[in-house]
DNA sequence: TTATGTGCAAACTGTTTGCGCGAAG
DNA sequence: CTTCGCGCAAACAGTTTGCACATAA
């Protein structure tokens, strides 16, 4: 199976797989590109839907599938979104390299990336009062964005 | 329609409802009920089990609706669990009184109350830096409690 | 009496699974 | 050739909705 524009990051992320064990098929090649292509914040569903432009045919359980053995091998990161879907992300491409965590205005349902070390203090408050080992960037923190809550102040 | 067993906190909700116009039902009542009941940490299919115990036949869409009702209201509050489902308390029992975020452990999916107060620094950072105002208490943080961190160091 | 809440069934979104076929190694 | 991944259909959990009937006010 030849094939033709896959950008690096793609590339690499093929021979981990190889070098796992793991086997290299098209609609893996595909998920990696849609996701190297995209600037994170794509859920399942869409990425379902551009893969099927690049790959026709290729499944809705097959993309969650890979999506799932990929988070398994530590190459894609998820992060669940309180009351949405799932998004995902190369862990490796140039948006994940600094560590993010994402926060989701309410009103919009848009997406704002925040370095991890802002979470740092009660990451640090939690393991050390609880025990519990915060993993700040696996959820979405909740919120209002600027622009909606200069839209509608009510919504302070 | 006569009533028995009613805890304080369940009458000033419902007079609270009373006052702003809105029916008492029993259906309402027993949601109300049995969120006064629990400490917290209920998501919807459990307050149905619990309502149809104390009110048989109301049905799964009614208490889906009493909980929107009351949560608009300012009765009810809830917090999405990312990758689960959304748990609700009574805003004014004494659990809520002290506002607090909610931890949830990905391993044993169990729930760790923290004061909101921790949040604080965040919440302030995002303010100032995006204009974006965190809801710390709307969306459950994940990570893995210190028993589970004990049990499977692996998972640290 | 009349607006509002309810019961029921059905739809909906997001995700998972059992099965037999096909292709990667 | 053998194992692993795939396509498909179906199921699943959590939640919402349209409709006709019931009931609190």
């Amino acid at each position: 199976m030849r094939h033709t524009d896959e950008s690096p990051a793609v590339a690499e992320a093929l021979g981990l797989l190889r070098d796992k064990g793991e086997r290299v098929t098209a609609a893996r090649r595909a998920v990696l590109q849609v996701l190297d292509d995209a600037s994170g914040h794509l859920c399942a569903e869409d990425i379902v839907t551009r893969v099927d432009e690049a790959e026709p045919g290729v499944h809705r359980a097959t993309v969650y599938r890979s999506l799932q053995s990929l988070a398994e091998l530590g190459i894609v990161a998820h992060t669940h979104v309180p009351g949405s879907a799932t998004i995902y992300h190369l862990r490796h491409s140039a948006a994940a390299r600094t560590g993010h965590a994402h926060l989701q205005c309410t009103t919009c349902q848009g997406f704002f990336d925040i370095p991890i070390e802002w979470l740092g203090p009660i990451g640090d408050r939690v393991r050390t009062q609880l025990g519990f080992e915060l993993d700040a960037q696996h959820a979405a923190l909740l919120g209002t964005c600027a622009e909606c809550r200069a839209a509608d102040p009510a919504a302070h």
